[in-house]
DNA sequence: AACGTTGTATACAACGTTGTAAAGGGATCG
DNA sequence: CGATCCCTTTACAACGTTGTATACAACGTT
């Protein structure tokens, strides 16, 4: 049974106007009024109709989060953080999934349950600034990462080139000749593969290393099994590597899966590195050497950004949006490197 | 750019009924009519507001998903496929985590984001039936779990105690005699804690072997540390175990960890049975034994309930809701036992 | 008495959509 | 010609909340 203000104000001898003054913590009120109105709220569980509440102030207090998949743990923690830090504006954050098709994204972009959401956080695979351009609703925009080259929304970052070259550079350094990378995309669309495989060319560069096309294996997506089958591929190669970078944690995972099913030692016989520090990669036999990005950060710089763009408050006013507002801009969020057993070994004394 | 059906109206040269006519499927428009408002409501890229919409109808088309932690990967997985089952009845799915607080859970019963949801999906932890029913709205609701007896939600559950039984029976089979279980609580608080113990206890019986509280280890909650570092209390215990059921993979894949880690051999030495099947188990070393529930089944029952309640259509109507609808149901999922390398070891011929 | 402040109510309309009722025009059929 | 059907429009109000304007009363101060 849902109350209305009417019911509200009927239990407690007001007008309508007067409990929307509780309500909305209008100064103007006595507090003996201010009292009553409450207790009659609680008594019959008043809740603001928010459908209603939207309709006049354009607002919501929803925004929504769009992921390629909420299963691969990078996401979810992602998903967490970013909930977390939209509590603190007591926002909801609407969850989607878009499994990296470029038509779901699109659909994302262009408005997803149009007027229920204040904002989006995206984080997309597929997605083109023509996509972003055309069809586009006001609503504003951050995007995760750096897909979108040159598009309107606001985005926030971390530095896969770096990230990327460092994490070789630490393999390359402990002496591993051979460097395998698997993540690549034969189509080179996603940009965070293009700038992670960079990132990897230039620190084998960097140690003098010659950068061989039969030690880069594609994988379709990025989940375990992917991961094991490109490290199935490269074993069954011409190169046998001794070190393999993988541009995200679950492609490592299944790596290793592979590595043991062929009776490799890890490090001994090949070191494997990852990318993300997912929960996972921390319990794993042998635990994984990976680049941990800062998810906290990314998610509270995400929902600043947005908070931004929202005017930073719950009431009114017509949102800057994405066309005609301030110049997007992107913002770099932290990361470091995790050196676990995965690369260095299992510390000696522990055993 | 928003635009209106009284913007479409102008631009096909019709009125608004009749582009609200053509929106809504309404028979009688002529062809040419509703070619030419088609076209205009392309060309603005027009969509609905959903407030205004709901706000008349009574209904959004989104129903939430609350579950305690995403980035526990059996709730991520869960998660998707209520999505994709909600998908077909063109449902948004909105999803909360409540971090399996009781206030939080409480917040969730009584109506999150009220008027913005028509039902909800909730897997608790912590809520009991007196919390359900105070203050609870007439959104329809469906359990995932037997976490509240005698509610008046509609639950779908797997059978706990036969699952955890026959895992257990399975431990038997295989010759091992001194059994752990992990993830028990102290105040035995939750129904699924009690029901796998009460399966773990069965089995036990069955295969005539004492239950001994040395063997039961506790888990404040069932992430992959807390398995750990119950299999490493368990280790510096009176008794030394040589199989161990675990309430949920995550603990179990902790506690593999902590075998590996005081150089005992799996399932050598230790057997280690979970309980969810996650994609983590399926690629770890070994890969992990397991209770498999039926996840697409699990979340196609509470999506098919949860349409019912809602009179499985998108329009109008006032719910049936909790309150002096039909009884409560609770619909049984399907679960198999996924016997791997954590229990039964690598097949020989695999080498 | 006049003025300013506080507090409450009334009035109205806005937000975008849609359900109901009624009217009107055109075409067809008995 | 009248009845019926198809099609479109106009009119109105509903949904629940809230922003603006105005009116009025009470109280305190000058």
């Amino acid at each position: 049974m849902r109350h209305r203000l009417k019911d509200v104000a009927q239990r407690a001898g007001v007008s309508v106007k007067t409990v929307s003054n509780v309500v909305n913590g209008y100064q103007h009120v006595r507090a003996s009024t201010r009292a009553r109105v409450e207790e009659a709220i609680a008594e019959l569980n008043y809740r603001p109709n928010l459908s209603a509440r939207s309709l006049r102030r354009g607002r919501t207090g929803v925004i929504a989060l769009a992921v390629p998949e909420l299963d691969l743990p990078y996401f979810a923690e992602l998903t967490r953080h970013v909930v977390n830090a939209a509590g603190a504006h007591d926002w909801t954050v609407l969850v989607d999934q878009t499994g990296g098709a470029i038509d779901r994204e699109r659909e994302v972009a262009t408005g997803i349950r149009d007027h229920l959401i204040d904002g989006l956080i995206f984080s997309p695979l597929a997605l083109t600034a023509d996509d972003l351009g055309a069809g586009a609703d006001s609503t504003p925009m951050v995007l995760l990462g750096e897909r979108i080259e040159g598009g309107p929304a606001d985005h926030v970052v971390i530095d896969n080139v770096a990230a990327a070259r460092e994490v070789t550079a630490h393999l390359a350094g402990l002496g591993r000749r051979r460097i395998a990378a698997i993540g690549a995309q034969r189509t080179a669309e996603g940009v965070s593969t293009r700038l992670r495989l960079a990132g990897y060319a230039a620190a084998l560069a960097d140690a003098g290393l010659p950068y061989d096309d039969r030690l880069v294996a594609p994988a379709a997506a990025w989940h375990r099994a992917d991961g094991a089958a490109a490290m199935t591929a490269l074993l069954a190669g011409p190169v046998r590597p001794d070190a393999v970078f993988c541009f995200n944690d679950t492609l490592a995972l299944g790596a290793m899966r592979a590595l043991h099913e062929h009776g490799l030692r890890l490090p001994e016989d090949v070191a494997v590195a990852g990318f993300d520090d997912i929960e996972d990669g921390r319990f794993a036999v042998p635990t994984l050497t990976t680049v941990s990005p800062d998810k906290a950060e990314i998610a509270r710089l995400a929902v600043a950004l947005l908070a931004e763009r929202l005017g930073g408050r719950r009431s009114g006013g017509e949102p800057s949006g994405r066309e005609g507002g301030s110049p997007s801009r992107e913002i770099s969020a932290g990361y470091h490197l995790e050196i676990r057993e995965s690369s260095v070994g299992r510390p000696a004394a522990a055993r």
